[in-house]
DNA sequence: ATGAAAGCGCTAACAG
DNA sequence: CTGTTAGCGCTTTCAT
């Protein structure tokens, strides 16, 4: 086939490879009559062949947790992550391979880089547990470009794009204190996602900056599931009933809508009696009643962002810089959260 | 390296790939020690090298529309759809390429065969258009192992799997008029996704069957966004107000949700003046209020079933059935379609 | 059962 | 500028 094009263009096959693959110079007329018989002929060259050749796959991983029926994690947020990682990869011309992990699968990351599977990855939904560190750390230790999404490791400079979730626990709290609430409650998602603390740790900032104290009671725990908030509702219902919250900051969209059903269930009505803030700014978020105040995380600029600079370290082959990217978060503000009756209380 | 193996282990070069790739007849104590060699080294074949000897590039293609910001398809049918194909290619020992199409960008599937980036594709999304059409003629008449993905082409015999979305509709037109309805609206989306046209024959079909006759001013018209739907509403609130309908059913859930959101901004109350079914059963319908009566598609399964059948073709290189699945859908009643009133009416 | 050697389709020196 | 040639790392006859 590529002899054939050859033959046509009466050039060499090393020439059509030349014309074909943009590499060395070649006379225009030249390359005009190879792109003619290739043309002609409906060639084009082998990209499994060219990448065998080159020693590089032409692929970016992206390894993602297959998600159960029963998802922690939010299809909105993979759709948007992955969404700006594709795009990304296709314009710098890499390929996406997708590499789901089962749950309790060993994470073999770096085996997909001896294999020649791919040229580096993005891992999407990871968590702090030891054998995540140990795969991790055997990347790191083999040289291999990855990078995190949503994710830190304590101790680790690892290459990482997050959001700043820690500012968007901050202006959570001051809104609702603007709105007049000083007993501000904070449902958690699991301590394995560093999201998790660090928006803990606003929380936190946020109350002393306001002069108002931390109360351990304030603190309720959930694993980002819409049932986990939702199991959350009765405690939730009791320290409103007993005029100890007057409002709720939950760490996702998923937790605060099911604590939203929840409480309306219980009678707690949401928006009046109490303030509830989510956060992520899902597209379920419009289609909750009362619409609910939520803290926007730019998710596709995130997936954006982690696949251009790691694509970067992957071709730049040497002034690789490692880095860690914090993007700016943004509160929306909703019904949910103006709490009117709480203020008058 | 894997001249090292050979070395270590005492054998060719040869018989290292037949043990490690599991092909020729090797005798145990060799493998053995080949297989300790390679362990001790650290060494696994590189499937980039591979692939080409074997002229297979190994990747199942899913080939899906870039999901812009305001999304006609809901990230909730694409995880799921996804999640299957994933899961089944996996354990078939196949990578996933995803390919994001953008919306205007020529669709030149055939073309990612020929570069050999796949050996078989699964498309998503597919509409309809005559674009469409040229490029899914050109997979055919290459020979090209593909697959489509709840989409139909009139007229072509295409691989396929679908969910029988004809006899969703007549499940839902059947459940309504068992809870009193007989004026039946119908919300579809645009003609270019062959379920729009399944779900309204199945409409038409069960009107017949229940006696009732088909009326054109009840057949109303959305894209599948939410926001048309919601648009719908100014429309539909005032065919329940002229008593010209107790019912509508929506061709699918976030139409069915922004539907319900502009009712309630009108005044009218669904599950009470107005029965409202939506279609998929995505996550979010049972968020609403009231929750949604929807039709329960099997999207995770028709994934898999995709995947399934389509790598079934891929290896056989013989015996290759064509085939078009139709998998089953179950209607799941909730508060939105009870319309006591209407049943009184 | 194993080794030797050819070849997959392309890139990349190296000459000319 | 262009042709020649030697691999890339693996599979696969073909011998032995």
């Amino acid at each position: 086939m590529r002899k054939k094009v050859a033959e046509l263009a009466g050039v060499s096959e090393a020439t059509v490879s030349r014309v074909l693959s943009g590499g060395g110079a070649v006379k225009e007329e030249t390359a005009r009559r190879v792109l003619e018989a290739a043309q002609q002929l409906n060639y084009v060259p082998s990209a499994l062949a060219q990448r065998f050749a080159l020693r590089k796959s032409g692929n970016l991983g992206v390894i993602l947790p297959m998600l159960p029926k029963v998802n922690l994690f939010s299809t909105y947020y993979f759709s948007e992550v992955l969404s700006g990682i594709g795009m990304t990869a296709k314009q710098r011309g890499y390929d996406l391979l997708l590499l789901f992990r089962e749950p309790h699968e060993p994470r073999d990351y770096a085996n997909l880089f001896r294999t020649q599977k791919i040229d580096g990855c993005i891992i999407v939904g990871a968590q702090d547990t030891p054998s995540e560190r140990e795969a991790l750390a055997e990347l790191k230790q083999g040289h291999y470009p990855f990078c995190l999404v949503n994710q830190r490791f304590e101790g680790e400079a690892y290459n990482s794009v997050d959001a700043d979730q820690r500012t968007g626990s901050i202006d959570a709290v001051r809104h609702l204190v603007s709105q007049g609430c000083t007993r501000i409650c904070f449902l958690n998602g699991p301590s394995e996602y560093s999201n998790s603390e660090d928006r803990l740790l606003g929380y936190r900032q946020a109350l002393e900056e306001a002069g108002l104290s931390f109360l351990p009671e304030r603190v309720l725990l959930g694993n980002y599931s819409r049932k986990s908030g939702y199991l959350q509702a009765k405690a939730v219902a009791a320290l409103v009933r007993e005029g100890r919250i007057d409002a709720v900051i939950a760490a996702n969209d998923r937790m605060a809508i099911g604590l939203l059903q929840g409480l309306k269930e219980l009678g707690i009505r949401v928006g009046e009696e109490i303030a509830l803030i989510g956060c992520d700014d899902s597209d379920i978020v419009r289609m909750t009643d009362p619409p609910l105040t939520s803290i926007r995380v730019p998710f596709f600029e995130i997936g954006c962002e982690a696949a251009s600079k790691l694509l970067d370290i992957v071709t730049n082959t040497e002034d690789a810089e490692a880095f860690a990217v914090k993007l700016p978060v943004k509160l929306i503000e909703r019904a949910s959260s103006s709490a009117e009756d709480a203020k008058k209380a």
